[in-house]
DNA sequence: AATTGTGAATCTCTTCACAGCA
DNA sequence: TGCTGTGAAGAGATTCACAATT
């Protein structure tokens, strides 16, 4: 099988909301045309996209829009459920805590860390903030692949290391650092300063309208 | 001027992270080579990117940090403030509100909204809320040219909507919805399941190590 | 008639490799 | 010698365009 390219596996998830969406509304075929037009991509980007996977789509008709739902959450990984720790109890990780399309989208929280002792022990939904010293064990313990990462800057890379050693996969982080971790460890990085600078950069190097 | 491609507008943040710790380290220079070892990119990347600025290297010595870094800040546009309008003070618009990083990168919350009335004139730091439907109004005069929009998704395309003609030119999108908008205004999405399902990805096609 | 799947062409990005500079 | 800046080559991603399919 031909190994699959980056810009394919960041453009599954755009395919895979649209699909729920379609799904939701009764729709049964779609055609990449269609697809294309409100994703925004060119239809040939879609089926080239889609033929990684395997040919399903039907001349004439399009794509069946519940089989190929399966198969983009098969791609994925979300047609099962990710346990997912969550470290930092602060104001992010309250808010992610709290944050509605986790569960939605195949993804639980099923335990929160803080180092904070005035935060340990406090009711977050059915769990209790445990200690961050009993982060290595119990993510080991109950087989945790799936860390979130809402602690400052300074703790971050030590926190890594520690889920790392725990046999966490992969790491959404949030602190606005690089983590050095193993190669089979994988790391998404959300920084929100980057986002915004990109946009000052855009508006900075576009013509303005006026 | 040749236009910046994506790919150089993306890692131009990468470098201005770099700078910035080098400079408060003191360190006066920086070759591409030492440059690109600490960000994981090549050698050869580096200086490409950066020769698309002009040419500030110093063969033999490589590039000096302290100009190179108020060259890349002017580039990505964070030589000067920017006000910030915050819309949707829910648990993620209070963790925004609270983020340390923003005011010390040149983004700085000038206003909240929220359309719920039991948050408005709630005070977030020295702000106090204000109702939604001033938005259009206070956005304007203001002149506040970049929004973070922490709605629910459901709100977001009207608000974003409201935004863009009150004169808008960039927002930072946290609903997972894909704003429609006119191409003056520019739209950087987070989307945290997104990320997660990155990692479902990336987890599910690798080989296991153990 | 409508639509897929894909070779070939094109466009974009990255790396190689080296002349030229301090 | 150590390093930049860049032309040329290479790799990767996208689009074109059309034979094959229902």
């Amino acid at each position: 099988m031909k190994s699959i390219p980056k810009a394919v596996a960041n453009r599954l998830s755009l395919y895979l909301r649209l699909l729920e969406r379609l799904h939701g509304n009764g729709v049964l075929t779609i055609s990449s045309r269609a697809a294309s037009e409100t994703l925004g991509l060119s239809d040939a980007q879609v089926r080239r996209d889609l033929a990684y996977f395997g040919t399903f789509g039907q001349s004439g008709i399009g794509y069946l829009v519940e089989e190929l739902l399966g198969k983009v959450r098969a791609i994925l990984g979300t047609d099962r459920a990710w346990p997912v720790a969550l470290v930092g109890y602060g104001n992010l990780g309250r808010a992610l805590m709290a944050y509605a399309e986790f569960p939605h989208r195949s993804f639980h929280i099923a335990a929160v860390f803080d180092s904070d002792k005035a935060k340990v022990g406090r009711s977050a939904r059915q769990l209790k903030v445990q200690s961050a010293s009993r982060l290595f064990t119990r993510v080991k313990q109950l087989r945790i692949p799936l860390a979130i990462l809402a602690v400052p800057a300074d703790a971050a890379q030590n926190v890594a290391w520690r889920l790392a050693r725990a046999g966490v996969r992969g790491i959404l982080n949030f602190a606005p650092v690089r983590l050095q971790l193993p190669k089979r460890v994988f790391v998404s990085n959300i920084d929100f300063t980057v986002s915004l600078e990109q946009l000052s950069f855009h508006i900075r190097h576009t013509k303005r309208k006026s």
